[in-house]
DNA sequence: CGCCTATTTGAACCGGGTCAAGCATTGTGG
DNA sequence: CCACAATGCTTGACCCGGTTCAAATAGGCG
């Protein structure tokens, strides 16, 4: 099982924290107690409330992490790309998700369970320390989002989505969505209405700082973007 | 040095971080290293954007943490109260501080250097392992505040922040407000205006949810206040 | 006591959320 | 392969909550 196709030794994702630290020997053994679990787009794997069930980390695809309101609104806190996180604070005293997660794509995941982790965490102190960093910076980002959705404008909020969503998933250059995002998503992540969104995203394309091929758009160019939000966000890369 | 008044033997703060790990040998050559700041009512001791200059602990008194927009708007990220951490991730890559700081009132602080702490941290895994969990709640907050700000209407933003505000320095039970905090600092933290905390407020009064007593404010029934915002929250304790 | 600031209340305005209708696109089954 | 249903996208119009502006009142402090 250890050299199955999903194993972290031949793992392309160089950025993952687990992948980071597979030359401890201590952790090889725990490695062999991984699980991969394939993901079907649009299939839910951690769902609010539920019992936590350990940490995921996205080996190939995409999915996106949300909270829900009653009324059906939901909020989505970030998108996760390969290598990343997802499931996290399954460890302390909490016991329930306080986060739900669903596939945008058919994804690949590696779970390690409550114990693996603890285990790993508890014996391994870089390993730790860059949990603790990882933490802080989404943090940092969070925060950053916290004062995005108080003060912006709805232009403003959206402008500053497509471009995360370009940070995220732009690796081409022309086109921005590697993702099929859909409207409301992209309302959903920008905290305002699927109807805004497209408001804004055909204003940008008749300023031709968007454009549009087929159903996906791309950003022309992304520092004339960034201008009309840098006032805000003096230490953006969120 | 060492016996000095807000040494952290004698401190009494038991939730503090540091003062968990005082036993720990290692830590005791480093203790002597903190510095100890006396911040006066309303001073600013971090300032967004400044070099990072290692992390603070509050000995006692109060501040708030916030970001500040260009058209004079601020978003309250957080209050501060005994025994806790400000300036948190001052280490990792990032090298200026992404929030400011100001003592609500008078305020003792402790101050750990970069490099003191990075050798703390780097040396006791404990530590370093609880400063990971304190991040992962803090992400758990703001994640929280995300979706409160984005979904909530006004009303339930200013009771949501009143409970907040009541957990965090509401100790003696019949008076809200053991901090003074102005309707503009309520409403920067609630990502509202200060009018409409005071329309809400005075509403809030004439239904019998809130007493004042001169400027003090006091929240007459918890649970029926937490009653109009629980519909948000499945996971509060915020 | 008097100035200055914070609080309160009223009124007007407007951004953006909501509703509704038309259009485009995709998918599905006959 | 087409018809048609279903879903998502787009646009226009309306309306309301909440921000903004302004003015009056109360409170705090030298």
């Amino acid at each position: 099982m250890l050299t199955s196709k999903y194993d972290c030794f031949s793992c392309a994702n160089q950025n993952c924290l687990i992948k980071k630290h597979t030359s401890s020997e201590f952790i090889q053994e725990l490695l062999r107690l991984k699980n991969t679990i394939a993901c079907k787009k649009g299939r839910q794997f951690i769902m609010e409330g539920a019992p936590i069930n350990g940490l995921f980390f996205v080996h190939t695809g995409k999915a996106k992490v949300l909270k829900t309101g009653i009324y059906g609104k939901e909020q989505i806190l970030r998108f996760v790309n390969d290598g990343e996180i997802i499931g996290h604070r399954g460890f302390g005293t909490r016991e329930k998700y306080s986060i739900s997660a669903l596939a945008i794509e058919d994804t690949i995941l590696c779970n390690f369970s409550n114990e693996v982790l603890k285990e790993m965490l508890q014996n391994i102190p870089a390993l730790t320390y860059d949990f603790m960093l990882f933490y802080a910076e989404e943090l940092n980002r969070s925060e950053i989002k916290v004062k995005t959705i108080a003060h912006m404008t709805v232009r403003e909020k959206v402008i500053d989505a497509l471009l995360y969503i370009n940070r995220k998933f732009g690796e081409n250059h022309k086109e921005l969505l590697n993702v099929q995002l859909s409207r409301q998503e992209i309302a959903d992540f920008a905290g305002t209405t699927d109807e805004q969104v497209i408001r804004t995203i055909s204003s940008l394309k008749k300023e031709g700082l968007l454009k549009a091929v087929g159903k996906k758009i791309g950003i022309i160019n992304v520092e004339n973007l960034k201008k009309e939000i840098s006032e805000h966000n003096y230490f953006l890369d969120s």
